[in-house]
DNA sequence: CCCTGATTCGC
DNA sequence: GCGAATCAGG
């Protein structure tokens, strides 16, 4: 049961087509699809001529964009939350939004929470930018946090849940793929 | 330093 | 065809 790196089959490349039709990043891509590096990504697409995008919205960091967009669980705390910006910005274009307004908890114990457990969690007073903000916990509890790790530029969260919350739309019926762990 | 895509070139 | 290394840039 050697885990056989998938090349770019149909589906990983039609997922591919989407992503970067939809405007992420290389590096986002990469992590979307899994098992590809950002490099793979961008050969890949221009070897299908996908290259030269009108609008590059990956580039958080490049168009000079916050990063803060609000999520579910943000918004139900909008009154504590700080003020970030005057002007709020527009949402995200990613795939399949999937946000948890709480910790997704199955019954049966997951591997991640494992992984994860040693994150530093972080109050709604030491969220600083650039840090997840996974919710963790009853947001109208004091005992809420954060995830509060390192999270990827453009997005919310940290890699870990950022898997998680935005899992690629199809074709994931049984590819279950565990985030955090790889 | 963080990130972006583009290109090269050995495999 | 693939992708790491590298380049050029924000």
């Amino acid at each position: 049961m050697t885990e056989a790196v998938p090349s770019w089959t149909d589906e990983r490349v039609d997922l591919l087509r989407r992503l970067w039709d939809d405007g992420l990043s290389a590096s986002q891509i990469a992590l979307q699809i899994g098992g590809v590096s950002r490099n793979a990504v961008i050969g890949k697409v221009h070897r299908l001529g996908l290259s030269g995008r009108v609008k590059p919205i990956g580039a958080a960091s490049a168009l000079g964009r916050r990063k803060e967009d609000l999520v579910p669980a943000e918004v139900a705390l909008e009154s504590v939350v700080v003020i970030e910006e005057p002007t709020l910005p527009e949402p995200p274009a990613i795939v399949a939004h999937r946000p948890a307004p709480d910790f997704p908890k199955p019954p049966q114990a997951v591997a991640e929470p494992v992984a994860l457990a040693v994150s530093e969690r972080v109050t709604i007073m030491d969220l600083r930018d650039s840090m997840c903000r996974w919710p963790m916990g009853d947001p109208t509890s004091p005992e809420f946090r954060f995830c509060g790790g390192r999270a990827i530029t453009g997005l919310p969260y940290c890699t870990q849940h950022a898997q998680i919350a935005y899992q690629p739309a199809a074709e994931r019926k049984r590819d279950r793929r565990v985030a955090g762990f790889r």
